[in-house]
Order: structure tokens, then sequence, then C-alpha cells
DNA sequence: AATGAATGAGGATTCATTCAT
DNA sequence: CATGAATGAATCCTCATTCAT
């Protein structure tokens, strides 16, 4: 094993960071909360981007706000594909958050959207329309990102843009 | 130490498999292959049960085959979800197969049913479409039997098959 | 280590020997044993070509003696220098003899020889001269056949033995 | 289980030397490089005093220099004897040198003696005569020492040192 | 505060030996 | 008798964590 998962070595991350062990260790008082730390920071950093780009379009019908979620997630993931694939790697630990808290989040606010356009969408749970629009993107655009890259040349993003853009957009709107 | 992850030391799977390591070693030339057996076990279980269900439902229309899909995989994932967790920990050594096997192979039964429909079908690119059906369905019973088991229940797992569908269905088809 | 000496392991052994590693424990009760065994083969057919060859040249002067044990102990080494090299690995349990045995026996034969010799010998200790003779003739002929082979070809072989003759002649006879 | 030999464990060095495990790997990088930085000082040791000793006798007549050779590689085989059996039974990687190290530097030095003392001496070939003696004072300081201590007592030592020397100057000078 | 040498529990792996077939 | 799968003690080595400087 050990050259799998599970790479990453505190020393080997003290060296990286260019800190001494020793340092780690005054601010954090495990590996795993090392690990959690870094999960947090690329966990928030991805909500944000995700939350300010939702916010925008609060207003715009759900063409649009489905457009922009799934560029911005595809964004989101390419910021740092490498970290994100060690942050799902990392135990949850008390901490069922994190991955999952994007997800959680991200339904938060996708579920407020879904509330507030009742009229625009045709699905009999709200809830489950939630979780299937968050997983559903989340879940392409990760795959893309990390199996397909391909798909997401500068000629062709666009169309797995719209390609999924439709999917969402068929799932929730009335026929 | 070790506080967590990483936690299948070879020791305790010989132990919990009630032989002794030197058995294991015996079969295995080490940690990784004997973690790999486990995984192709677990990954040619799951994809003979999705391989059947589709063959059965190859001259169907689209509706009765992504019903089947999406039924079949909840199925496969509720074998042995805990031990599903397990394989997605582990490694890939000359082996990107395995989870992505089944995605993959199972892409192979898709692309082709998906050529066999062209007619009943409105998508650009077929590659896309298989690439996009087998992800979402893939991601959408993995995290309801992981995260959602509540709408698994016996009373609702019919309204979420239905959705998922409906889902598939509705991006696939002419509108 | 591992990789170094003790390379030999009982299975290995049991599958060169074309046996099973159960047969090898039927005749040997213990690795050491059957590592001992081999030894002691090795050391009695080194021991039977010296002693033959030394019972020949018993009544002759020392400078034939001589050339026969350096050629004899040239030819016993070049039987098997890498079972030689294995052999002189084997820890000496009860068993300080073996190579040693074999220097301890040629030691007796050339002790012998000496004595019945005395006077065209020149040596204040009969016993320290077998002892070099035989600790001299032992340690040339065995690096030379392990670390300077080039000494010992068709062309040179004959003025290596003249070389080692020489040596021993000259150190035992009256000057 | 593991009878005799291989006796040395890393973790046994460990303890003996009162360090931990950690510690010893902290420095060398297996259990090879450290045996071999074992043997390597020990080795160096002995080369130094040979060295030395055959720098001061440069200019002296074989008779000198050979009775310096020999009584330096007794003192060299006693600095410490359970040490030098160790070091010969490390496995030699990258590193045919050490033991034979000796032998070789030792060889050179010997061989630049020869050539320098040409007329004194009569051998056919100088590189052969060189390798005779310093196998020959190796193998004879080297066994007494581990095999035959009752010669080397006060008392006789001096004699045993008459007769290796008078071995060596009778091989080399013209008679 | 920062450092990094030291620690040692724990994990992967080997191999002499046994024993049911 | 022969076989070779099974055993597990013992080995080498890693890495999270501590603590003296």
């Amino acid at each position: 094993m050990k050259e799998g998962h599970d790479k990453t070595s505190t020393n080997k991350i003290a060296a990286v960071a260019g800190v001494s062990i020793g340092s780690l260790y005054q601010y954090f008082p495990s590996k795993e909360a090392l690990m959690g730390a870094v999960a947090d920071r690329h966990t928030h950093e991805m909500l944000q981007v995700i939350r300010d780009s939702l916010t925008k379009v609060a207003a715009h019908p759900i063409e649009v706000a489905a457009r922009e979620l799934v560029s911005v997630m595809i964004d989101a993931h390419r910021v740092d594909p490498k970290l994100h694939r060690v942050v799902e790697q990392i135990p949850r630990t008390g901490r069922l958050e994190n991955i999952e808290a994007i997800d959680r989040d991200v339904y938060a606010l996708v579920r407020g959207y879904l509330d507030a356009h009742r009229d625009e969408i045709d699905v009999a749970d709200p809830d489950v329309a939630a979780f299937v629009c968050v997983t559903v993107v989340e879940a392409l655009t990760h795959a893309a990102v990390l199996r397909r890259p391909d798909l997401l040349t500068d000629e062709k993003a666009g169309r797995f843009v719209d390609d999924v853009t439709r999917l969402v957009v068929r799932y929730l709107r009335k026929p």
C-alpha cells in the first residue's frame, strides 16, 4: 500500500509547506485535524464561488440559473483537481461535512432557488429535486474534469455545458 | 497513532478472514494485489448484475430501459455498500479500471443501446450522452444509498426511481 | 538484507531439489541440519580428493608433494565454487568442523607428511608449519578461484602452481 | 525459528546501539546501508593502520617490510575480531570492496613496494607476487586470530611473526 | 515560537516448520 | 511415505507525534 492513497505523510506536508513538522503541530493537534483544515479550506473556497454565482442568478429563469451553476461548478473543480481528489480521500471524523458540506450547502442554496421558482417547475418533491440537481451537476463536472478532460477543451466545453444544462432544465421544467 | 483511514491492515484482514497472514501471502503477492482482488471481485459482481439487466431490455424503449438501469444500479449498490465504500478507496495500480471499470463497461453497454435506439433519441453526441447517463445514474444511486437512504425506503423508492428515470428519459428523448 | 547471504530458504532448496518441503523435513530435523548435511557432503568430497592425492605422494620429496597439494586444491575448489561460497556462509553450530574440518583434516595429513619428511625440512615447530602450509594453500587457491580466475587460465595456471609451490617449498626447506 | 545466522536484526542493532529503530533509519536508508556503513568504517580503520605502517617501511629492505606488514596485520585483525567476523558476512552490493577492498588497497600498496624494490626481488610476475603476499598474510593473520589464538600469546607471537616473515621473504627474495 | 532529531507502535512481508490429507 | 497449504514468530521499515534546544 503506502504508495497509493495516504501518500501524504505529515512530514511530507511540512516539507512541502516549508515549515517544520513541529510548527505544524503547533497549529493542528493531529494529522486528522490538519487534513481536515486543508479540506475545509478547499471546501469553503468552492462553496464561496458557488454561493456568489447562485446569488447572482437568483432572479433569473432556470435555463440561466442552471447554465450558471454548471459553469461555475466546472470552474470550481478545475481550480485544483489534484487537491480535490486528495480532499475526497480524507476520512470524515465528526465531520460528515466537508465534501458533503458542499453538497449540503449547495443543496440549501438550490433548494431555496427551487422554492422561489416553484411556478416554473414541475417536480413532486422539491427536496428530492434539489438532491438530484446538486448530485447530478457535481458528479458530471467532477467526472468530466477528472476522467473526460477531452470534453472540456475550449471548443467542446460549451457543448458539454449545453448538454448538462439541458439535462437539468428538462428535468425540472414542465414539459 | 494511525488514527483512522488506512484502517485495513493485512493482519487485520487475515484475522477477519479467519486465515493466517501467511496464507494470505500464499495467494496474493502484496497487499495491493490482495486489495485489488477484493475490488475486482466486487466490481465484477456488480457488473454482471448490470449487464444481465441491460441485455434484458435491449429491445425495449427508453422509458423501460432507463427505469431498469436505475433499479438495477440501486440494487447493485445495495449489495454491499460498506465494501463498496472500501473498494472506492483502493489505489489504482495498472488498474484505472475497477470502479471506473464499472462505469466504462456500463458505458459501453449504454453506448450500444443508444446507438441501437438512435431514432428515439435526440442527442448531438452519443458519446457524451452515454457518459452523462452513466455518470448521472451511478452518482444518484451511489449518493442515495450512502447519504439519503431515506429516499429508498419501500414506500419512497418507487418515487425516486420515477424521478431518476424521468431525468434520463427527458434528457435523451426528443421533446 | 534477505537478498545477500541467507538467500537460500528451505522452500527454495526443496523446489530446486525437486522434492516437497515436507520430504526435506522427513530427512533433516531443521534447516541447520539440512545445510550442515550439504556442507558436510561438500566437505567430504573435497577431503577425499585431497586425501587420495596426499597419500599418492606420501613418499615423494616436498617439491612434488607441494605441487600436488596445490594442484589438487585448485581442482577441489573448482568443482563447485558457488557451493563452496555458500558452504562458507553456513553457521557452525556444534560443528566448528566442516570448512575448518577440511583444514583440520588436511592439517593432520600434512602434519603427518611433515613428520615423515622431518629431515628434508627446516622448521622450528611442525605444528605451526602444518598450519601455515594448509592455511596458505587453501587461501591462495580459494582467492584465486573466486577473485582472480584470470590467474587460472590454461596458459597461466601452470605459472600460478609453480609460484605457490615455490612459496611452500622455500618456506619448508633448508635454504 | 530463524535459528542462528542473520542474527543481527535492525531492532537488535538499535537496541544495542542505544537508539531507537527510527533514529537508525534517519541516518541509513536500509539495513544494507547500515551494515555497509559499519563494514566500511571497520574497513577504513584497518586500512589506515596498514597504510601508515607500509608507508613507514617503504624504504626498508624486504625483511623489515615483511615483518612490519605481518605485525600490523595481526594488530589490525586484533582490533575487533568479532566485528571483523560480522563484517565478513555482510553481503556486497555495489561494494565488492570492503574486505576485499582491504586486500585490494593493500595489494596496491604492496605492489608499489615490490615495484620499488624490484632489484631485491626474484619474481616472474609482480602482479602475482603482490596477490600472493597479500592473500597469504591476510589469511594467516586472520586464521591465527580466529582459530589459533594460542599461536599469538605474548611468548609465542614473536615466533609466529618470524615464521610468516620468513615465508614471505623466502618467497620474494632471490635464493 | 520554531525546529527537527528522536521515538516506537504498528504495518507489510518472509520463511522455517508442522500436519492433515 | 510424500505432499504442500497453513501457520505465525520475527523482520524490516514508516510515520504520527513529542520535546529538548
